[in-house]
RNA sequence: GAUCCAUUAGCUCAGUCGGUAGAGCACCUGGCUUUUAAUCAGGGUGUCCGGAGUUCGAGUCUCCGAUGGAUCACCA
């Protein structure tokens, strides 16, 4: 049955192969034909790469180099040709000449194509227009492109193909790459900044039984052996607070987490969170840790911490501003939550603001509409907003001097949430009772509220030191950092929805 | 999930009022021993995203569908 599907879109493949794609597949049975198959070389010995060759001309000029790379641009003569090579530093021009390869080569070289990889021995020079090059010697076909590349005047453009073929896309336009050159760095100086603070690197469970941590809707899937259903995780939280109770003083997790929710330019499927918990610190100890390792990440990785993203410059050099839920409606709302007291008043108000609400939110839930709806946007320079209501913090700490507020804060950014951070509730009785009312939610149809997980329940009837635990979102802090304005700029391989 | 926009050659894009499908690059043939998005001469390679409808006639108008983008909803 799916060897038959799959004879099917073969046949529909052979006929979708153009004109361009036939001669390329028949320069290759030539080139088998005569002995020249480049897919069984195995290996080629590259001594330099572009950059080197261009950053050390002084040195190298003269010498013989092995290069190797990808053909991007050909202008052939009759008896000498010009090229240039990708290789995965960058582009350099070779030199092949009819009297230095050979008649063979040559001709074999003419017909070489935009896309082929080929590796060149020869020697460093510089042509008469200044151009650092290497004068060819010897040209090995190592790959032969089946099918053509993007044109070179205007690359490869459109968005679809660009993430659903992001090999094309590395090629054709290189300066993407650098976004995940710096991705890699961005993550490598995390893990620096917090091994470097005495934080362990620890691998929490994927799969869970229960998926909590977040408000979050889950993929679900089934293991088949034990029969059972299991989630997706959306969050890493409630494991990692399990190592706290261990005696883990510090530690955290840098992994893929799934939610199942709808995509946009801030939101793909799967991403990439760092959650890192700290005992014997509160979430003024996360609040000095998060700034410390923005602005250090952004010093070591850009080489400055004054970023500029979209039309604003950003500063991570001068001390985040701090405002508590209640002060920001009161900043940018007029509104003092503080002085409401009940459900009636809160939705009289949200009524008086158009601000929509459901049946089952209570005052904090309507504070923080007011906020999101008045005051997220505005905060655009580094903001720690802080001490948000209970009722949408069932894992945080209540404020010893007003309950009704937690010890948490979130990190905005551009008028976005780059961080998530509390001092973690370590009271069992009180995380009980907030899990039944998070069950409870459920129960009514909320699908993104959690379920009870007794066995944390448990781990905190054991006892958890005072702790202070921080989320940060890894691709939201990179689209800062590398001034991308979508989450796919910063994916390899963003969730794309298969075609047909 | 809703709304708006896009989809034409391998790539980037034109296509007027509904009247036989266009350009540049790429590609093919030939020339050219220092080119620089090489160049000169010649060649158009197409499921106009898919399907249905209106019409004498549809790339163009209408409807249904696919994929993508933006905005909203949800969230990080």
């Amino acid at each position: 049955m799916e060897e038959n599907l799959n004879n099917e879109e073969n046949i529909i493949r052979e006929e979708d192969i153009n004109e361009q794609m036939q001669v390329r597949r028949n320069k290759l049975q030539d080139l088998k034909n005569s002995g020249k198959d480049p897919y069984v070389i195995t290996k080629f010995d590259v001594t330099h790469h572009s950059e080197t060759i261009i950053d050390n001309y002084d040195e190298l000029e003269g010498q013989e180099v092995s290069i190797a790379g990808r053909i991007m641009l050909k202008r052939v003569m009759g008896k000498a040709s010009f090229a240039h090579i990708l290789d995965s530093k960058g582009l350099i021009q070779i030199y092949v000449r009819k009297d230095e390869v050979g008649d063979d080569s040559y001709t074999d070289f003419k017909v070489y194509d935009i896309g082929d990889i080929i590796g060149v021995k020869g020697v460093v020079f510089k042509t008469k227009t200044d151009e650092i090059s290497v004068k060819a010697n010897e040209v090995t076909l190592l790959c032969k492109a089946l099918n053509p590349l993007p044109e070179k005047k205007h690359g490869l453009k459109d968005i679809d193909l660009r993430y659903r073929q992001r090999y094309l896309d590395l090629i054709v336009n290189r300066e993407i790459k650098d976004t995940f050159v710096k991705r890699s760095l961005i993550i490598k100086e995390i893990r620096k900044f917090l091994d470097d603070k005495g934080f362990i690197e620890v691998e929490t469970p994927v799969l869970h039984t229960i998926a909590g941590g977040a408000a979050a809707r889950p993929f679900i899937t089934h293991h088949n052996t034990l029969d059972i259903d299991l989630y997706l995780r959306i969050a890493l939280e409630l494991h990692l607070k399990r190592l706290i109770v261990g005696g883990f003083d510090k530690v955290y997790e840098i992994g893929r987490v799934f939610r199942n929710e709808g995509m946009s330019p801030r939101h793909n499927p799967e991403f990439t969170l760092l959650e890192l918990y700290e005992a014997y610190t509160d979430y003024n100890g996360m609040m000095d840790l998060t700034e410390e390792m923005f602005k250090v990440v952004s010093r070591n990785v850009l080489g400055t911490s004054k970023i500029v993203y979209g039309d604003v410059e950003i500063d991570l050099e001068k001390p985040f501003e701090r405002i508590s839920m209640v002060d920001a409606v009161k900043k940018y709302k007029g509104i003092d939550f503080s002085k409401i007291t009940s459900l009636e008043e809160a939705r009289k108000l949200a009524d008086e603001h158009e601000v929509e609400y459901e049946p089952h939110h209570e005052v904090g839930d309507i504070l923080n509409l007011f906020f999101e709806e008045f005051c997220e946007e505005h905060l655009v320079q580094p903001t720690f907003l802080m001490n948000h209501p209970v009722e949408i913090s069932p894992l945080a700490k209540r404020m010893p001097e007003d309950p009704r507020y937690t010890e948490r804060f979130e990190l905005f950014i551009v008028g976005r949430e780059h961080a998530n951070a509390f001092s973690e509730l370590n009271d069992p009785i009180d995380q009980r009772e907030r899990f039944e009312i998070q069950a409870q939610l459920k129960a009514a149809g909320d699908e993104e509220a959690n379920d009870v997980d007794y066995d944390l329940l448990n781990a905190l009837e054991i006892g958890m030191p005072p702790t202070g635990g921080l989320g940060i979102g890894i691709d939201r802090m990179v689209m800062l950092l590398t001034n991308s304005q979508s989450i796919r700029d910063v994916l390899l391989f963003p969730t794309m929805k298969p075609r047909d």
